[in-house]
DNA sequence: CTGAACTGACAATCTGTATTGCCAAATCAT
DNA sequence: ATGATTTGGCAATACAGATTGTCAGTTCAG
């Protein structure tokens, strides 16, 4: 009988999963460039690929559509995003009100600092399919769960299309200030985004 | 020489122009529909073309891009809702918060009547390309023109982007209603974007 | 009635992209 | 060194939709 197949054969140092982990975490590098620049609907797979440095057959490897791909764009740049949020306000101390400042004041800063990632996130992202949409609704649930946590008032229920009207505002903020070229100081922004979250703080 | 051509000949009884401007306005309104009901994206110009019961031919005789087709639904939609907030407005006296109260209450009842029309406003629209875009922007303008004219208080400038965030925060609520089926009742969800509305009030 | 404009249905073409298949060069294990 | 695996490039195929073209039947004007 046959030795069974070996599976695994390092090549150019690594095995077989961290090779393909790598390319993927390539595809998903490079698709947020892209993505964010021309956006998705004007983003072909070959573009993808040839920004990533690999073939179009390496694509499949790793997902079966290009929807896959930009689900997993949106979720590593949200996670991330959702962790320099989550830990400026820690930083921020323990008063609600600093810790609301803090969290939008990060978020209008990451938004600037990685203009592409903004736009993947606020823009190019809406309408794409079902499995997308559940994405982005997945993502601002758990922003809204942080925002509970860290700024609501701890008194009283919280209003769920209240929260959802001061994210929309937060994000159409973002959105007006993007397309204005950041013409505004981060802090005036942050600063507006506050004054409009200060309807959560009443009854 | 020959005589100059007679560019008009009446048919089933209206003129040439007469005739396009109906097939135009009828693939407006087929649009509308398919549009709200499949999103843009996923619709094609047959679609549109059979909905409306009409030829591709006759597409090309009134649009040269898909494009221009759903800008012209877009501004149709858009032209109406405004009509009825604005009329709204008005028929709610001269208080500056009541007629705040009104337009918004006007505003959740036609996207309630009109769920296909609300879905093709708020959600299927959104960076599909630079024009529709644009006409975006021409119409949350206006409607931020109508709010500053009707709500904001006369005595201090308009900040451009508190009123950004507050349109914001009025149509995320929407879409969450939207999603939720239109679950709370219209005063409940109005009064919440009018709780939002109040940071205008203020400094 | 007759020829010209108009309409409606559909075929033909064009274009862009996803998806699969193939092969030569590079890299590995032994 | 040698054969097997892996990689990269690219061709072949498949497909969907837009756009243009054709043509027979209908409606009009005189």
């Amino acid at each position: 009988m046959n030795t069974p197949i070996l599976p695994t054969r390092r090549y150019r140092g690594s095995a077989i999963e961290a090779r393909q982990a790598q390319r993927r975490q390539q595809l998903v590098d490079a698709a947020s460039e892209v993505y964010g620049r021309n956006g998705y609907r004007h983003s072909s797979v070959k573009q993808v690929c040839d920004a990533a440095g690999l073939t179009q057959r390496y694509f499949y490897e790793s997902f079966s559509h290009s929807d896959e791909l930009l689900i997993a764009c949106y979720e590593q740049a949200a996670t991330a995003l959702r962790e320099e949020i989550t830990s400026a306000a820690e930083r921020a101390g323990p008063d609600r009100l600093e810790r609301g400042r803090a969290m939008l004041l990060a978020y209008y800063q990451a938004l600037k600092a990685r203009p592409l990632i903004a736009n993947l996130l606020l823009v190019e992202i809406r309408g794409i399919s079902p499995a997308v949409d559940q994405a982005i609704i997945r993502a601002l649930q758990e922003m809204n769960r942080d925002l509970t946590r860290v700024v609501a008032r701890p008194d009283q229920q919280p209003d769920e299309l209240l929260h959802a009207g001061v994210m929309g505002g937060v994000i159409h903020i973002a959105l007006h200030w993007m397309a204005s070229g950041y013409r505004q100081p981060t802090e005036v922004v942050a600063n507006t985004a506050f004054k409009l979250s200060a309807a959560m703080q009443r009854d």
